[in-house]
DNA sequence: AATGAATGAGAATTCATTCAT
DNA sequence: TATGAATGAATTCTCATTCAT
């Protein structure tokens, strides 16, 4: 069997395993079994179970980045763009669920190497709705930017948001109950969020001491 | 030394080491030491590993949980409710980062006991958050009250979002930046979050396919 | 039984292990059985193969030095002062081979960290015999003193003599062979180089190129 | 290519890495890498690791047997043929260190098949000297021979003197310091050898208890 | 003549946990 | 109340060695 087959199998055994297990439960020979692999042969490949991890990192999130980038239009208006990207999400995470609880559950709590990885595939998608805000700004009409700082928390929040929901919702449909298809999630993630996006977008802002 | 006192100073130095190197590398020798007992004392007071954990999830839960309660004043209006709670959500997991870590971090990534403890405290968050939408829609005239389930997605949105900021301004913070106090997060998501509930409780929904 | 006792146990048993299979082929489950104890004690109380190693190496290096240093006595003049230490070094080896084996044959095989701490001991020794040549050039009213680099030679050739002799007069005695009492290991190298170190107190040389 | 050729290669690299890791943490893969072929072809020509060190120990020592023999012309007086097989000793242990380290390092701490090998080759240098002071006897018109128990032992301690002489000046020479030249070498050890074994010849010997 | 693919066996090390006191 | 002494079980990783081609 050539190389590059086996290694596929490889991550994907991994990846289901350190979904299932969680990285420092995991252990190789689990892995290298359900993988149809002899354990050196992982090693081989792979180096290392900290190598394996990352690969398994590397492959999930440029996936998920891909599957958000394929499904927004770039030349659609910001409300779209925003709708678009999150139903590609929330339709991916549901569809890979073992790759989204590795990079959402299992990488962030294990220290540096892992955690800058994911970070930095978090960092692209905060870029992505970043970029939506200042465009919806500026469609709006907006003649004072918003501060950077601001934009920033605000994607954070936004991403934040998709996590727990995409978390929620697949539970949900994992656990065998009637399930939230990636339409609804995006939905209730707009309904929440689009309006404040607007206002913000207009100058219209909450203010903590109304009368 | 009374047990009391020093069952609490283990479950301090639980929390730390937890908070640090994550459930499983975690040695329970370590967090002897930080606690200045013996491990068969640790063993002793607290049987294992996992009830340790477990009272640590537990302790830091009651605390947050409490922290919000008391900065919400339940007979202030729904939007004001909401800008305290966060206030008291964003000051709480700033002051305890160790804390917040264990529960948001570590909690979630280890099988079945863990999620499911960290789970019943996250779904005590989102009742009040549920309680405050509904009461949100019934102030702001709402006829036909929202589904259960759409209400408790949008709260589960909600809290990821003050998860996600949370850590995003406690990660700057943290790092010497200028730093991000409570009152800011809270406004970022009451801009962000506060007319979409609004429109929700009369009835304003956005719709995906707008011309 | 009290930790210094087991650790004890525990040094002399790797000393004998290695002694006979090697640092890399001995195995601290070997270690640990002749020791009577449990592996995980052994690296509680040592650490590790590595460190366990480096105190054997310093227990029987120190124990040799001892030795050495017993014997020769140092208000005598040089050449009994030669000839105690030599009796006392192949007395030493001979009762204890294993670890003789462990400084001679072990450690200076393998890398960096065993081989200096063996080439420190090697220098004690090597300082004793230089200071020893000095003297005898002294004393035998050498005008003009030997030149250090030229000492230092001498003295690392006449340890390695010893070492050679040691470990053949050792081998022969171990396999059962009449055995060669550390008395006439001593004289056979006494009469070999004595001659020579007095000549070169009184300045003569053998010179390359005799008519 | 040739059998001969890559055989050659194979114990070339084999000599390399056997010198500086060990034999035991030598890998095959490593030696296969260096010498440019794959490990199965290693495995084809060389058979296992146990030939492979073999194979090298047993070059090696030629060499340096025949290094030495070249040196000692067999007609000259037995002083000049000591002083010649020194220089050549010293010679070859510096230009190929590799191969020294490999035959007194590595193959000595090696149990039995390696180390018997080395035993023979040390014997034919010891049967070199011996039959080198046997002539020096007989040259000095000895009459009652030297026993051969006390021959053997001063040939091993002189190898060994030149051995420990060789390790020093090399190790000297390749860190950088001025050096020794293999005929400085030769010259310290004839001072401190060469005396003893003439008195020796003649019978005169050195007594323990001198007043 | 030559190799990519594959593995069985065994190494060091760590850890939660329990006695005996 | 408190602990020094001790371990069974598991984990990562390495290596010499062999097929099938």
């Amino acid at each position: 069997m050539p190389r590059e087959v086996r290694e596929r199998q490889m991550v994907d055994a991994a990846v289901e395993v350190f979904a299932r297990r969680g990285y420092r439960t995991a252990s190789m020979d689990e892995i290298a079994e359900l993988a149809g692999a002899s354990k050196p042969l992982v090693y081989l490949y792979l180096n290392s179970k900290e190598d394996l991890f990352s690969a398994c990192i590397r492959r999930e999130a440029e996936a998920l980045i891909a599957a958000v980038r394929a499904a927004a239009d770039p030349a659609a208006p910001a409300d779209r763009r925003l709708w678009h990207g999150l139903r590609g999400f929330f339709a991916h995470t549901a569809a890979h669920p073992d790759g989204w609880a590795v990079l959402y559950c299992q990488a962030r709590s294990h220290g540096e190497p892992f955690a800058l990885e994911v970070a930095a595939l978090r960092q692209r998608l905060v870029d992505v709705v970043t970029q939506l805000i200042a465009d919806t700004a500026r469609d709006g009409g907006c003649v004072k930017p918003l501060p950077g700082e601001e934009v920033s928390g605000l994607a954070h929040a936004l991403v934040g948001a998709a996590e727990s929901l995409a978390g929620w919702s697949n539970a949900r449909t994992g656990s065998g109950g009637p399930g939230h298809s990636d339409r609804e999630a995006a939905e209730t993630l707009m309904n929440l969020a689009w309006a404040g996006l607007e206002n913000l977008a207009n100058g219209r802002r909450w203010a903590p001491a109304r009368p």
